[in-house]
Order: structure tokens, then C-alpha cells, then sequence
DNA sequence: CTGAAAGCGCTAACAG
DNA sequence: CTGTTAGCGCTTTCAG
């Protein structure tokens, strides 16, 4: 691996200085027309790559944006991080994944990349501690939380209403006539999992019923495994649900196969309703009854406002529509 | 955002010179017990953190390591990717994720990054043109391949073996009885492709049947309603096949699909094995038959070859052992 | 339009 | 054990 060419080899090269060199490159000033032609002439016989550290140490930025991810194979994250790429990309900015399942605290991870210089700016798919002196320091960083957020810590997010979309689900198995509707729940130190619990209740309440600890299930995490144990829980009951809201499409799926191997059919015995409508929502049978989240919107939407705070600028946070998809299962 | 303290102020607090503090931070060389106190004290009260460029230039390297893959929001390539990130992370190396879906072609942005000096190597899952100066470029360069490769291209790469797996699938399905046995194949750019349908081609051969081309479908992308569509062409032929071998779970998953909605049912009137052993794929209902790759294990041989390269090794490839999952589909 | 020169922040000999 | 110093490769005034 023979070291490359730097910008002096190319001015010496070129007969010029490096100054001009840079000035071509960058297209930064203006430069004769004969003596630019001499140095990309240069560059192409040198083959000639800019070395990114010294240009981030020089301009004192990476272009590179941390993205923090809670789970890569979780296709709902994926999707986000695909809708931040597209924006991204176009501004000539790399992404630096970090997985935050392993590991440590994901915000110190993140703390200490924007705190080296390593990357520029980071988008936060993860949990954030609710923690005063942390959210205080981050209030003057170029930091976006998507999809995951504090409502009052404000820092920049992009969201869609979390509690609403709760209500929409709960509401629409009222519309069908339910009237004993579970709930099965994400482990509730994730935000979204507190505010779709929420809206589980006040859907419940403003249909007159009374909502029993015993309908409600947290599962131990979103794999297809902890909604069919959830599910069973619920099954165990004397007095069972007859529908269900999942607040995420693994969860529904694992909680429909646990139903059906107790023998209920799907939805004729038990009506469930999912959350995210992932690809593969649509395809599983019976198809899902879910809410729908504009994943890739979600995530083109956060990389613009970080990409907007990044020049100075200090754009609000956004709520995105979702969506109610009707299909088979509910 | 106030600029960051640099190794001069904590120089100079502490009383030292930039090549102590350098000392303590990295840990590289002794220092006295009360003079290393000393800086560790100015590091916390300025709250110091090394700045990643200037470290990267002094040292050219990076502890950027390059990802290239087909499509984040596979899950299939997002497992190969934590397995990548187990070992990285533990090297103190971070991941710069590019999608190659979009945008220019996959290897020039890889170079770009390695010339550049922002990645001190690459893991590239994705496709490689059999282009002779690109690969004789590639010799010298800190690259793997891994799941895609090109056999004898010199590179290291990891895998399993793609044709041997197809055999296996296909037994499989020969030892079941079947004789009339279709294929659905993705784009047979991939070498993995071109592989899984030699190995398709070979099995039929062994058991003294022949292959005709109406029995070979290739599907126009990965995805679920692919798939079908391929599926569908099967269903179409006067004989159809009793039984047909998807080359990844999704294709199968469609292919099902399809079979279910021309009223055929599945094992029954017709037998399908995948690919891949997705998560879904032991959720979807019939259970897929199919062939497992050890995913987690291909991205994490993959990083330590490449580990290993970073210090001056030349590791061999290695091939991964797949196997065969017994479901109910098939 | 072009060059000289001063850094950006850090590491690594080389002395002492 | 510690300081001095010379870069690493590039951008950016400041002169001319």
C-alpha cells in the first residue's frame, strides 16, 4: 500500500502552489484556465485523492453524521436510516452507524464523537435518559432525536403522535364492536411506548370502559417470541380479550401465532392490531390490521433538520401523519 | 457551540508539554504518578476530548472501516452488519455505512473512501464488477468481500458455499419424491445467484432429470411481490412443478403468496424451500423450509480478516458452513 | 489570479 | 520520565 500523493506532490508537480492546487480542487476561487488545466492534469497522471483529515482538521468538520440505531435488523430502523441516507448522500455527508444494543450508553457514545470531532452532527434513533444536566448539553449540539424523543427537553425532533395513532388503533376495534381490547406494550422507558399506552387508556376511557391492569402486557422486548408469550399471558386470563393492540407488527405477529396455536382463529376470535406496518406486514397471514408510520419520511425529515442546524439555522420539530391500514387481521 | 479545548490548553494548565498529555491520553508512554494526575485533572476541568482528525492525520488511519450494502432495510445484510459491529467495536474501530442501492456505482465510492484516507478498509457485501484493473487495484488494498464474491479474483472473502447449498436444497426436495422441481432466482449478477442455480442445475442432473428453462424463473428483485410475480409464471405452465427451491426466504414468502391465492396449498399441492432462515421466516405461516446461513458469523469472520489485513496479515478466505432448516413448507 | 505562510490538533522521534 | 520539534495534508488569510 504505497503512500498517496498529497497536494504537494500535485503542486510540485504542476508547477504551482499548493494554494492553487486547493483552489482547483475545492473550485473555491477563481483560476486561469491554462494553469487549472496544468493541475488537473497533475492530479489525473498522480491519481490524487484530497486526504479527508487533514481537510476535516483544516475546516474543522468530518462531514460525517452519526446515526444512532437501537437495533440495525429491526426493519423499522432500517427504513428510517434508508430515508436519511437519500438526504444526506445529496449533501455530501457520510454516515457513521453506531448499533446501541451492545455496548454502552448510547448518548455517550454520541457525546463522544461529536466532542472529538469525529462527526459533525447526530441523529438519534435511540432512548435518551431523561436527565437534566445531559439534555441541557445537548441543546446547543447539532442533535436531532427521530422517531424517540422527550416532548420537553427541547431538542429538535421528528415524530409522528404517538398517542393519537394509539387512539386511532383503539378506537377503530371499538368501532368494530369490542368492547374487552388488550393492550400489548414495549418496555415503557421508550417514550413512544409510554404515549401509545396512553392513548390505549384515554381511547378505552372515552368509550366508557374501564381499563383492568390485567389487559395490559409489557413485553420483554419486540421479537416475534415476546408477543407470543405476551399474548399467552393475556390468553391465561378468566375473562380473555376478544381483540388486541400490538403496539408493534413483531409483536402482533408473534402474538397472532400464539393465538392460533391455542386454537383462536385470527380475527374471527381475536382481532389484532399492529403498529409500523412493516413490508412484511402486508404479506403475513392473516395481513395485518396497523398503523402506518412514514419510516423513510421520518428519516429524510430529521437528516434535513440536522443538515438545517448545521448551518445555523434552528428548525422546529416535526409531527409526521400516520396512518390507519385496514387489512385482515382486525 | 464553543470550540473545543485542545491538547495545548491542557498543556499548559497542567503545567506540561502537548507530548505529556499526549502521553497520558493514549496511555503510550510512562509518566509519573503525580504529573499524569496532574493532566488527567486539567483534561476533566477543561473537559478535554482528542480531536479525531488530527489524531487520523498524525497517524493516517482513520478507525473508519467502510460498509457496502445492497440495501439496509434487507434484514438479511442488517444481521451481517451487527455481526461486523461486534468485533469492530471491540477494536475500537466505527462503521461508515453506504447504501448501494442508490446512487453511483458501489466500488468507486469505496475507493473514493480509501483513498481518501476516511476508511482504513472496506467490507463490501455488495456486487463487484469483474472488471481486471478494478480487482488487480483491490489486491493491495485493506478489502473484503463477504456473502458476494468473485472466486478467483485473489480477494479475501467470506461465504458460504452457495452451490453446495443449493444441492442441498434441492436433494432435499428430490429425496422427498419430487421430480418436477422449479427454481426462482434473483438477478444472476450475483455471483451467489449464478452459484445457487449451477448447484440447482447439477442436483436435477445427478438424479437423471432434465432441466428445462421454463422450470427456471428469475425474479425481477428480492423483494415479496418478486416473488409472486415469479411464482406466478411457474403456475402458469401446463406442468407445473410440485415443488419449487426460492433462493432467498423473502422469494419464497411471495412465491407462497402466490400458490395460496391461486387456491393451491402449500406443502400439499406444492413444496417450497428458501433461503437465508430469515427471523420472519420460522414466524410466516407454513413455517419455511429452508437453508440457514450463519449471518451474525459471516460479518464477524469477515471483520477480523480484515482486522488482521489492517496488521500486515494476508488471512485466507474462509467458507462458512450453511444448513438445511426443516420446516413446514417443505 | 497566484504564492507564501500560518495554522488546524495530534503523534512520534530525538534529545536530554 | 519529559520537553522540543518536525511534520501529517489541507484551507485560508494576506500580499502582491
Amino acid at each position: 500500500m504505497k503512500s498517496r500523493p498529497s497536494i504537494n506532490a500535485v503542486a510540485e508537480r504542476a508547477g504551482v502552489s499548493i494554494a492553487t492546487v486547493s483552489r482547483v480542487v475545492n473550485k473555491s476561487k477563481p483560476v486561469n484556465e491554462p494553469t487549472r488545466r496544468r493541475v488537473e492534469q497533475a492530479i489525473a497522471e498522480l491519481g490524487f485523492r484530497t486526504n479527508a483529515a487533514g481537510r476535516s482538521l483544516a475546516m474543522a468538520q468530518s462531514h460525517l453524521l452519526l446515526v444512532l440505531v437501537p437495533d440495525f435488523s429491526n426493519p423499522f430502523y432500517a427504513q428510517i436510516v434508508q430515508g436519511v441516507e437519500s438526504v444526506t448522500r445529496a449533501a455530501g455527508y457520510k454516515l457513521v452507524l453506531a448499533d446501541t444494543t451492545e455496548g454502552d450508553a448510547p448518548q455517550s457514545t454520541a457525546l463522544d464523537a461529536l466532542y472529538n470531532r469525529l462527526a459533525d452532527g447526530v441523529i438519534n434513533l435511540a432512548h435518551l435518559d431523561d436527565d437534566a444536566a445531559l439534555l441541557g448539553e445537548l441543546q446547543n449540539l447539532a442533535w436531532v432525536n427521530c422517531s424517540e424523543f422527550l416532548p420537553d427537553a427541547g431538542l429538535p425532533y421528528v415524530s409522528i403522535d404517538h398517542r393519537q395513532a394509539a387512539i386511532d388503533a383503539v378506537q377503530y376495534l371499538l368501532n368494530r364492536g369490542h368492547r374487552r381490547i388488550g393492550l400489548i406494550n414495549a418496555d415503557e422507558t421508550y417514550r413512544w411506548a409510554r404515549s401509545r399506552h396512553e392513548g390505549y387508556e384515554l381511547a378505552m376511557r372515552r368509550a366508557g370502559l374501564e381499563v383492568t391492569p390485567d389487559l395490559v402486557r409489557v413485553a420483554a422486548s419486540t421479537d416475534y417470541e415476546a408477543g407470543a408469550q405476551a399474548a399467552g399471558g393475556l390468553l391465561a386470563l378468566v375473562d380473555p380479550p376478544t381483540a388486541v393492540f400490538a403496539v408493534s407488527d413483531t409483536l402482533a405477529i408473534g402474538a397472532i401465532k400464539a393465538f392460533r396455536r391455542a386454537g383462536r382463529r385470527v380475527p374471527e376470535d381475536i382481532a389484532v392490531v399492529g403498529f409500523d406496518d412493516l413490508p412484511l406486514s402486508a404479506v403475513f397471514e392473516p395481513a395485518l390490521t396497523t398503523i402506518g408510520q412514514p419510516m423513510r419520511e421520518l428519516g429524510a425529515t430529521a437528516a434535513e433538520i440536522l443538515l438545517a442546524r448545521l448551518q445555523g439555522q434552528r428548525p422546529a420539530s416535526r409531527t409526521l401523519a400516520h396512518r390507519l391500514v385496514v387489512r385482515d387481521s382486525a
